[in-house]
DNA sequence: AAAATAAACTAACAATTGTTAGTTTTGTGG
DNA sequence: CCACAAAACTAACAATTGTTAGTTTATTTT
């Protein structure tokens, strides 16, 4: 008893795993053409060859196009908002946030450039799961807009237009993988210490 | 003589006038379609439909989809880089060119917002000129970098990272056109002056 | 070695794509 | 009102799209 039901979850266990690998394999490859030429200009036929197979070979391991889409973006929406969640919550000043918030976005883009890519440029293609991820970037948005807003009031921050700043720190983050894959030699550490200083303290002297 | 000429002339002029206004109608409702879906997304009958015409119409006007997108991305490009020539040879300090450039992205991107999100997004479908854009932009990233190196050079700026600083400064312009149509009421420029401030001087106190 | 399952293949489908040809309608100048 | 050109239309094309069905090959499990 115990013998078989060890057997059968080793079984069960070793061919999820490799399914998934050549699954994750191809939603790989496929952020990466996405990242190129966009969803709607990559297809099916295009991903199979960069994988290596013939289209319908693909449907072995996947359900279609738009899962594959849907699962890369919502995927990294859901860590970026579970992240944003956890700073907010933690007890500390407002350039230690921030400096968490940029943090958070480096390393998530670090660890997957092209499907940030897709979810940057795709979103819009989310056919079934379009309200969800809207919902999540709302959220996302509003926690970030707090914490300027405490900055602000507990004078922190300047009192710079907070539409203004939000945009312009929100949008350098949110395309840190159109750069960051370049900047492989770039240590981590250095590029959240640059682009804090950059984005808070300004380049004037 | 004198009459006929002149008639012709006006014949022409009308004729003129009156097809690119139609033609020009096209473009700019194609570059919002693009800016909404994307290029490859967008279908000559969905172009036609906004249009209020049948797709086979559209070709009264335009010769190919891949001509409105390249005649659109290369008119701004060409601003771009004709207009930062002008502010690198001009005579004043580093602040002064950087707000000039600052200021020269918000009223190309409030011309043309649409247009601007191809240029963003879609130039690398671009066919027959993909090669031209990418020498567009090259010489608009130099001499913008050009501007930055003089401003550190003579210790205008602070000595940061040069390169998280042009990639900073040069995506939030870029984006622009995600921001600027929603903002029709903030005054252009309160809002040169709100991006200067919080790009150059920063956000801390 | 046999059986079973995973993963590749070929062939095909219905729908959609950009574009062309040929025709009809609309509007304007003489 | 006629003639003509601009601009709309219908119909169709060849190519490409995502996806399915059915089959063969590889790889594991027993």
């Amino acid at each position: 008893m115990k013998v078989a039901s060890f057997k059968i979850l080793s079984i069960l266990r070793v061919m999820k795993t490799n399914t998934l690998s050549r699954k994750q394999e191809i939603y790989r490859i496929a952020a990466k053409l996405f990242k190129e030429k966009g969803y709607s200009a990559v297809t099916m036929r295009d991903l199979a060859a960069a994988v290596g197979i013939k289209a319908a070979s693909l449907y072995n391991h996947i359900s279609s196009k738009q899962q594959i889409l849907s699962e890369t973006i919502i995927d990294i929406a859901e860590q970026f908002t579970e992240g944003i969640e956890m700073i907010t919550i933690q007890d500390s000043d407002t350039v230690t946030k921030l400096k968490a918030v940029i943090s958070q976005h480096i390393t998530l883009t670090a660890n997957n450039p092209y499907g940030m890519a897709a979810l940057n440029n795709d979103w819009m293609h989310l056919e079934g799961k379009l309200d969800y991820y809207l919902a999540l970037r709302s959220k996302y948005e509003k926690k970030f807009e707090k914490i300027v807003q405490d900055g602000k009031m507990s004078g922190e921050l300047k009192d710079v237009n907070t539409e203004i700043l939000l945009y312009s720190i929100l949008t350098t983050l949110r395309n840190l993988y159109l750069w960051i894959p370049k900047k492989a030699d770039l240590k981590k550490d250095e590029l959240i210490e640059g682009l804090s200083v950059t984005l808070l303290q300004g380049i004037v002297k």
